[in-house]
RNA sequence: GCGCCCUUAGCUCAGUGGUAGAGCACUGCAUUCACAUUGCAGGGGUCGGAGGUUCGAUACCUCCAGGGCGCACCA
């Protein structure tokens, strides 16, 4: 039968089926495993586990993902080779507002159309996900991904809807949860509330306007929005500063530009008396300092825009019929007209913007949400906050950060930590299991007197019923913010609550994977989720477990193209990594990925770079040829007697795998990678494969340079496993014909 | 405003308290012998600047300059 070494390496023709031959050896499952070599036995005692980053379920691939599931990869065939038990968990995200923004502009439907068929829209929604799913992991395991697919999640299943709720419940049992009206940030375009870490602030120039609101108001106020001046209640100046005099008046001023206004003078603190005019207009419903001041002072609140970015409120003509924009340039015309505008200057200022839609964000009072209080004493947790228990959980080194810097970007975003708001108005997620009376709460005959006790709303998972009244409770139409779900990622996807709750039950505590593999070992993702993902299954862990999620953070950065600029559909410079692999193979991917290509920093990738991979595939793959052409597999144990050119190359081999293991335990894979490429090409082949030519003709030396070649080939190909696993895998069929003999669950260095 | 990071060969980047490395690019030579997806040889950097610590600094500290990023934001 002719060799397939006979031809140049193709990964085309075997990576396919060299995954089938993973995947039903079952050796992706930590519970599957072969029994252990005899430099495996003790490891295997030992267990390592990883979650993938759920990617969005109708996504598709891009580099960014190729890049973490490579890295991932890396770890989770270094640590099953070196004979731990090791569990890669595989997942995807519903990704609520993405998903069904996406779905609803493919299907061409409009959301309002199912206004009274809320359950049906979501059900198309999902089987749309559903369907995509089969796209992304198809694809996740053409890079070569060693995940255990029987441990399959998603964040919208049965299972992952159980922890939500158990976990909705325990926060709000432990008073953790903050439900009322408040101040959020707005969506206008997407129509939902995003948290304060779905914003991003655009520098803009804009104007500054400087004017009164009647001739006779004896302060200047200065603000870039003079629309939203038609909700003031108040005007703030420090208690100290040039506006002292006037705190404490009370000015009706009868027309601000149509609308009626009751301006009080308060003192506070927050307000910088050298800066601007020194004081500030106080527009309670559509800013949070101002929110804030105003709960200080007892002062109303005048909602003046709505969630259509509509003015409402004002008692004039225009409610209900103009927008923001429009607005803005009739109050400018009214104060230029009244002759109240002192000053329009130019200046530089911060828009902010949702991350997901591009839509501004309007701060507005909103009913019946949701936050999650992050400055709340926890008893259980021994009195300590949300905030401190983040904070803790790094400091304490628990959990270690790799890029260390990062801990303090993590600390410094702790810091400026404030509550999170965890309602959104979209339907494509878990439904917030909350219960409103509908209509209100009407005593029966004899309980008048207990109205008080009637709640407003209920948290609990089924419709409850009131004790008082015959008024149907109806549930809240909100879901949870995505990364509430996210959150719970690392034992969610282990087996919370149900296994939790049978350990607390003092069943004899089964063998079970929460038991096993929680905290997991190594979180790896992008520098770029830090606070919406990282930060957010530090806290849950915290509350919900009592342990850290895990142990350690790695972090990658940014994948950018040769010219540095980020990859983007709209530049035209995306580099499709399907297709990287077809043309060069996923080998070749995944050592560009990481070569030369340190943690947290962002990285450049070009074809040029694959291409250079692809290469050094090709090399392996010749030296493999040469060494199976010259040697047969009879002779394993290594000479005693050894020319200079073997002891040199023995030499260089154990150092190499010292250096690559002391690395890979530190997770400093791009160093490993390097090191073994310059082994295995500058050393191996180009020094000894060479020298070995002449000692193969040489009877003498012949047979002990046969057990060195094969030997050198063994180990690197373990050494190279983890980052290279097709061709390495490829080649170890050809040296090991033998059934079964997978170098995946090999040990690595044997 | 607060904080973090970067500045090393033409390009993209690793790296370490003991006078520098990789990939790509470049130059010359070689080539039926595992591989042209190749081999051999070579050029190229006072490691952003200034001070300090040290026997010794590219690496540690301080300051400065340029660049990037995160958070906050003042009306």
């Amino acid at each position: 039968m002719a060799s397939i070494f006979d031809k140049p390496y193709e990964p085309r023709e075997h990576e396919e089926n060299i995954y089938r031959m993973w995947e039903e050896s079952g050796f992706f499952n930590p519970d599957k495993l072969p029994p252990p070599t005899a430099g495996q036995a003790s490891e295997r005692k030992k267990r390592f586990s990883m979650v993938l980053p759920p990617p969005n379920v109708t996504g598709v691939l891009h580099i960014g993902h190729a890049l973490t599931i490579t890295i991932e990869d890396i770890f989770a065939r270094y640590q099953r080779m070196r004979g731990k038990k090791t569990l890669w968990l595989p997942g995807t995200d519903h990704a609520s507002i993405a998903t069904e923004t996406k779905f609803l502009k493919e299907k061409k439907l409009n959301r309002n159309d199912y206004k009274e068929k809320r359950g049906e829209f979501i059900n198309l929604v999902n089987d749309y996900a559903l369907q995509n799913q089969s796209v992304i992991i198809k694809q996740i395991r053409a890079m070569g991904a060693s995940l255990d697919w029987s441990r399959l999640a998603f964040t919208l299943d049965e299972k992952r809807r159980r922890a939500v709720y158990e976990a909705f419940f325990r926060m709000n049992k432990a008073g953790l949860i903050k439900h009322g009206e408040y101040l959020i940030n707005w969506d206008i375009k997407g129509q939902t509330t995003v948290s304060d870490d779905e914003i991003e602030y655009e520098t803009v120039k804009g104007s500054l306007y400087t004017f009164k609101y009647s001739k006779d108001f004896p302060i200047p106020i200065a603000t870039t929005r003079p629309e939203t001046k038609l909700g003031d209640v108040a005007v703030a100046a420090h208690p100290e500063g040039k506006w002292k005099k006037y705190i404490g008046k009370e000015y009706n001023i009868e027309n601000f530009a149509g609308t009626r206004l009751n301006i009080k003078i308060v003192g506070d603190e927050a307000v910088d008396p050298e800066f601007g005019t020194g004081a500030v207009g106080i527009t309670p419903a559509h800013s949070k300092i101002d929110g804030e001041i105003a709960q200080r002072h007892g002062l109303p609140t005048k909602q003046v825009i709505n969630e259509y970015g509509v003015v409402i409120n004002t008692g004039t003509d225009w409610d209900g019929k103009i927008k923001i924009k429009e607005a803005r340039e009739k109050v400018i015309e009214w104060l230029k007209n009244e002759k109240l505008l002192e000053k329009e200057e130019v200046i530089e200022h911060n828009i902010a913007k949702a991350q997901r839609s591009g839509g501004i964000i309007e701060i507005l009072p909103k009913r019946h949400q949701f936050f999650i209080s992050v400055n709340t004493s926890v008893p259980e947790r021994g009195g300590k906050t949300l905030k401190e228990l983040m904070r803790e959980a790094v400091e304490s080194g628990k959990i270690k950060i790799i890029p260390g810097h990062f801990e303090k970007t993590y600390f410094h975003w702790i810091d400026n930590l404030h509550d999170w708001n965890i309602s959104r108005q979209v339907w494509y997620g878990h439904r917030i299991p909350a219960w409103y009376h509908e209509p209100k709460c009407v005593p029966r005959q004899g309980h008048e007197g207990d109205i008080v006790k009637c709640k407003e709303f209920i948290v609990s998972a089924e419709k409850p019923k009131c004790e008082f009244c015959d008024a149907e409770f109806i549930q809240g139409t909100d879901t949870f913010d995505t990364w509430f779900s996210s959150g719970l990622w690392t034992f969610s996807t282990l087996g919370w609550p149900a296994y939790a709750e049978a350990a607390t039950a003092g069943k004899p505590g089964p063998e079970n994977d929460l038991a096993n593999f929680h905290p997991i070992d190594v979180l790896e993702t992008g520098y770029d989720i830090l606070f919406f993902w990282i930060a957010k299954m530090i806290l849950m862990s915290e509350f919900l477990t009592g342990d850290v999620p895990f142990r350690t953070v790695y972090l990658h950065g940014l994948v950018r193209d040769e010219r540095k600029q980020k990859m983007s559909k709209s530049l035209g410079n995306v580099i499709d990594p399907l297709d990287m692999t077809k043309k060069y193979g996923t080998d070749a991917l995944r050592m560009a990925l990481i070569f030369n290509t340190a943690p947290g920093t962002d990285s450049v990738i070009s074809e040029q770079k694959i291409k250079g991979m692809k290469n050094f595939a090709n090399k392996l793959w010749n030296i493999a040829r040469f060494v199976l052409a010259n040697t047969s597999p009879e002779n394993e144990a290594l000479p005693q007697k050894q020319t200079n050119a073997d002891k040199d190359i023995l030499e260089k081999l154990s150092e190499t795998e010292k250096n690559a293991a002391k690395n890979l335990d530190q997770f400093r894979i791009h160093e490993v990678a390097q090191e073994i490429y310059q082994f295995i090409w500058h050393e191996f082949a180009d020094v000894y494969l060479e020298a070995s030519k002449l000692q193969l003709k040489d009877g003498a030396l012949k047979e002990n340079t046969k057990i060195i070649l094969r030997h050198t080939l063994r180990q690197a190909l373990t050494f190279l496993h983890p980052f290279m696993p097709f061709i390495t895998e490829k080649i170890w069929q050809e040296l090991y014909p033998e059934k079964n003999k997978l170098l995946m669950a090999e040990e690595w260095s044997k």
